[in-house]
DNA sequence: GACTCTTTTGAGCATTCGCTCAAATTACGA
DNA sequence: TCGTAATTTGAGCGAATGCTCAAAAGAGTC
C-alpha cells in the first residue's frame, strides 16, 4: 500500500446514511452525496461503486443501528414485554431529541422504491422481515417466561406491533407537538402490556392463536 | 368555444392517479405519463400546468375516493365503533382483490416528500390531518351515543387508530400472504370494538383522557 | 530525490429530465 | 364552404442526472 484513503470510511457512510434517510433515494442527488460527503464524483464510485450501492449500504447501516439499540433495551430489562413497550417509547423520546429524520428508514423506502425496479426496496422489505421475525423471538420468549397465555401467537402479535411501529414513525412525520407524539407512544407502548393482563378472559383477547 | 378536448379528464385523472400512487412522485416521469395518460407533453402542461400541479390533484382525488367509501360505510352502520372496524378489514379486502397499490398515497407522499422543497408534501400530511380530524368525530359520536366511556379523548384514540391503519398500509407492502393480512386487520378491528367494552376498571384501559 | 503504486480530481460524457412553442389539426358558427 | 378559435402535436430547449477516465497528487520505499 502506498496510499491511504485520506477520508473515513465510517464517518463517511453515517453522513451519506443521514442524507439518503432524510431525503429518500430519488430526491438524493449525486451533487448532495459530494457535499454531504466532501468527495468528488470519482472518489465516491471508486470508494462505493454507485449510487444505488451507496444507498444499499446505508439501508444496512440503518438496520444495523436500529437493531443494536433495540438489543441493548432488550438485554438490559428482565420482562421482554416490558422492554419493548419501553423501546418504543424510548425511540419517541430519542426523535424528540435528535435531529435525525423522525419516519423509519426501511419503511421509506418500502414504500418509495415499491414499483420501482431495482433490488433496494426488496431489500428494505427484506430488513423488515428480519425485524418483525426478531420481535416474534421476544414474544416467545415472554410466553415462555409465562408472561403472555400459552394460546398468545408471537407471529401475530409481532405483526401487529411492528405494523404499529411503523405507522408511529409515518405519524411523526406530520405531527411535531412533543406531548401528543409521547402520548401516541404511550398509548401503544400500554397495548403491548396489556397482553400480559390478557388471558383472563376479559376484554383485550385480540390477538389469539389460531 | 370551437372545439372540445378529446379526452376525458375524469378518466385522465384517473390514471394519473393510479400512475403516482404506485411509483410516487419522483419515480414517475413525464414520458410515463404520457403513456398512460396517452396525451403528449403539450396537451398535458395545457391541461394540467405542470408534473407537480398534477400531482397535487392526484392527491386530492385520492383523498376524496378514500373518504367517499369511509363516509359511505359509516352512514350503513349503526355503531360508530363497528363501522371503523369493518372499514378497517374491508380495506384490507379491497387491497387484496384491486390491483391497486397497497400502501396509502398520502403516507407514501408524505414520507417521499419530507425534506423536500415544494407543497406537495405538506399538502399530503394536510389531507392526513383532516382523515385524523373526521375519526376524531367519529370517535366523539361513539362515546355520544354511550359506546365509550366519557373519560375517552377522542382526538387521543384518533391518532392511535390513524398510525395503526398507516402502519397496516405500510406492511402490505411487504406482506402478501391474505390470510396475514386479514388477521392483521382484524386484530386492530379488535382493538378498536375492545374499547368500547372498557370504562369497567378492568384491562385495555389504554387512551383514557388527560 | 526518483520510483511506484494508490487514490483523488473534475471536466465532461451520454442520457434523461421537466417543459415550451410555433405549427398543424380539429370542431364549431356563420 | 370557409373562417376562427381552441386544442394537439412533437421537435427540441436548457438544465440536471448518474457516471467515466485520463491526468494530477499523495504516501510510502529505496
Amino acid at each position: 500500500m502506498t496510499r491511504a484513503a485520506p477520508y473515513d470510511r465510517d464517518k463517511t457512510l453515517d453522513r451519506a446514511m443521514q442524507l439518503f434517510w432524510s431525503k429518500g433515494y430519488h430526491a438524493t442527488s449525486l451533487k448532495d452525496l459530494e457535499a454531504a460527503l466532501d468527495m468528488r464524483p470519482g472518489s465516491i464510485y471508486a470508494a462505493f461503486k454507485s449510487k444505488d450501492t451507496l444507498f444499499r449500504l446505508a439501508l444496512e447501516r440503518y438496520h444495523a443501528r436500529m437493531a443494536e439499540v433495540f438489543e441493548e433495551k432488550l438485554a438490559e430489562t428482565e420482562s421482554p414485554l416490558q422492554a419493548l413497550a419501553d423501546w418504543l417509547r424510548l425511540h419517541v423520546e430519542r426523535r424528540l431529541r435528535d435531529p435525525a429524520p423522525p419516519a423509519c428508514m426501511l419503511a421509506k423506502t418500502s414504500l418509495e422504491l415499491a414499483d420501482v425496479p431495482g433490488e433496494a426496496g426488496a431489500e428494505a422489505r427484506a430488513y423488515l422481515r428480519r425485524v418483525g421475525e426478531r420481535f416474534a423471538e421476544v414474544f416467545a420468549l415472554a410466553r415462555a417466561r409465562g408472561e403472555l397465555p400459552d394460546s398468545a401467537d408471537p407471529e401475530r402479535l409481532a405483526r401487529l406491533l411492528q405494523a404499529k411501529i411503523m405507522g408511529l414513525t409515518v405519524f411523526l412525520q406530520r405531527e411535531t407537538d412533543p406531548e401528543v407524539l409521547l402520548m401516541l407512544a404511550d398509548d401503544m407502548a400500554r397495548e403491548v402490556l396489556a397482553l400480559g393482563h390478557a388471558g383472563t378472559g376479559a376484554p383485550a383477547e385480540h390477538a389469539r392463536q389460531g
